[in-house]
DNA sequence: TTGCGATGTATCGGTCCGATACATCGCGGC
DNA sequence: GCCGCGATGTATCGGACCGATACATCGCAA
């Protein structure tokens, strides 16, 4: 998962882990707390062995930035390669069971702006049916085994149905507008053309992976 | 965290590994998937190790069950110690950080029943003001970071701020039940229970597992 | 000038998961 | 009679991720 979320985020411009972390922290926020530099350095060391990224000099700001100022110093700044394109395109069209589970889900939503259609429908229903389970399960214990447990454990688990039933509301509904092709309630600019060009920012859309 | 479950469901009744995951999946099933053998039975053995739980011969069942005719094979069933059960008192009254993140809240949470009411309000106040910061965070993204972001990564934090928001409410009932010194409130299915009548059933206090 | 909080890179031990392997039991179908 | 199959049951291995920790620099304010 880190992974994924490492070579989307290298994909909007290339950072040094610090920056990273934050801006995975902000893109992520919703669903986990911050990820630990534990797991990020060696990820990052990882995706480099692979090739999937490489180190990269340091450069000054573009844009209108405020002018750098500063001096770099030992910061390391890693850039996606065309390799981990690919390797980005190809995670984020897969869809296996881990991709359903709540931080699986998470991570592959925010970047659903890269992810063709397609896609995505049959991740929301993929997670639609997770969330499913995970409430039959609930409305089980609650009704068969109510009386094994503590009122507490009890009140746990009513809350946890209640999530559950929202999540699935909240899903029913991105999934009609889905199918409408609309984005989520804010209207996306650009739509999704037919047409890619290789090494600019990816329009939504465009990866073609399903093979059962 | 498992740790504590495990000595906490072996207080009820010895139990063999994969009983103990069902229990395991009953009690928790709002809060995780359901625990996988490759952290149950490791823990297992840390456990015994450390003289929390013993091995225990297997009974005959006792009861209305089936009776056994068969022979009893591998299963390994668990007792808890005298030992395992201070530890489990030390683990369930003391509270880190670790205590108010996700997994931590839901297990403390669930083993409510056996926690005083004192730790229990600290628990509960420590979880909300953690989930407050959550929820804090993410306004601040929406508010300040928001035209930085796509609209699906902009509805994951909407959809998670709203989470949090009812979570907090939730927290806040809790707190306020405990402050008065009831249960949480057990509406039924099926009756649109709004009402909170005096049928809490059992005081928070000593468990109450029927166990033949 | 000293100390402190933000920035920045990095490792280590430990927890937990997913895949996998293997063995037994009761049951229904052929 | 016996075959397969799903539930029961124990166990390990590699890998992902976390929390604590260490250490160094920078800008700023007391």
């Amino acid at each position: 998962m880190l992974e994924l979320a490492i070579l989307g985020l290298l994909q909007e411009s290339p950072m040094h882990g610090y920056e990273l972390r934050k801006e995975l922290t902000a893109k992520l926020g919703a669903i986990r707390a911050a990820i630990s530099y534990g797991s990020l350095y060696p990820t990052l060391r990882r995706l480099q062995a692979a090739g999937w990224i490489t180190e990269a000099a340091e450069t000054p700001a573009t844009a209108e930035e405020v002018p750098a100022l500063t001096s770099r110093r030992g910061r390391v700044v890693y850039k996606i390669t065309a390799e981990g394109k690919e390797r980005f395109a190809q995670l984020i069209a897969q869809a296996g069971p881990e991709t359903y589970d709540d931080t699986g889900f998470g991570v592959h939503f925010a970047f659903f702006s890269r992810t063709d259609q397609a896609t995505r429908l049959r991740i929301l229903e993929g997670r639609r049916r997770t969330i499913e389970e995970r409430r039959e399960g609930l409305r089980d214990v609650l009704g068969r085994a109510a009386e094994r447990l503590d009122a507490y454990t009890l009140e746990l688990q009513r809350h946890g149905l209640d999530a559950c039933e929202r999540e699935v509301r909240w899903l029913e509904e991105l999934i009609a507008n889905e199918r409408s092709g609309r984005a989520p309630t804010v209207p996306q600019l650009g739509t999704a053309g037919g047409r890619r060009d290789d090494n600019s920012p990816p329009p939504p859309g465009e990866s073609r992976t399903e093979r059962p």
